[in-house]
DNA sequence: ATGCTTCCATCGATAAACGATGGGAAACGA
DNA sequence: TCGTTTCCCATCGTTTATCGATGGAAGCAT
């Protein structure tokens, strides 16, 4: 019953994930799954090229290291830039979704 | 400071400008921008490829007539099962926000 | 041995939205 | 009368995000 998301959200949610600390890929997507109660579904396919999008900008940055399950792991972590981001990106979607609430809620 | 919208929500966007009555393209534009307080702003090449997405889906039908300006115009109505949708997709919207939402208040 | 879970990642297709562009017809100001 | 603005239609080509399919390797349990 997990469904897709909407569109152009990702970066945001995979940034508030590392808002905590530092997490591999795997890690962030069940993060999310979680934390979303199983609503918001990250497919790998999705989420590795966002890593890769961020790491591009700046956003985060990467090392390779051990998981808890003693596996082979890229841990992704926020920079300081990445967390200006995130803070921006919040309220910029913030800003959408109360133009979108009057239009709807103008029904 | 009129941005893009929020991808996604566009369809939603346009029929919900319809469920108080028929409106022109043009006329969808403004209304959208108006309610959002000029923070949406739907430029017409996005607008009329969704306007012919939803005629195709059957969600609205089209009938030419005048406008209040005395000019030529393509009226767009919501259909019964137009209506029907704008509800689901009001739904699986606000199911995506309260999911975004804890993620976001997770931090 | 087999298969399940964890963890990485890429590739190709699809689709949405955007910028640029074009046109026509009414209204309006000079 | 003429030029400009406003209104209203639309398409084309590009970009970009997301997704489904696919593949691999390493640890764990049976």
């Amino acid at each position: 019953m997990g469904n897709d998301l909407l569109p152009g959200t990702l970066d945001m949610l995979v940034l508030s994930s590392l808002a905590r600390g530092a997490r591999h890929g795997y890690g962030i997507a069940q993060h999310l799954k979680k934390i979303s109660a199983e609503v918001l579904d990250v497919g790998e396919s999705s989420l590795y090229p966002a890593l890769q999008r961020l790491l591009l900008s700046g956003w985060v940055t990467a090392e390779w290291g051990a998981s808890e399950n003693n596996r082979r792991a890229r841990y992704y972590k926020l920079t300081a830039v990445g967390r200006k981001q995130l803070a921006a990106e919040n309220r910029e979607f913030a800003r959408m979704i109360v133009a979108i609430q009057k239009v709807m809620s103008c029904v």
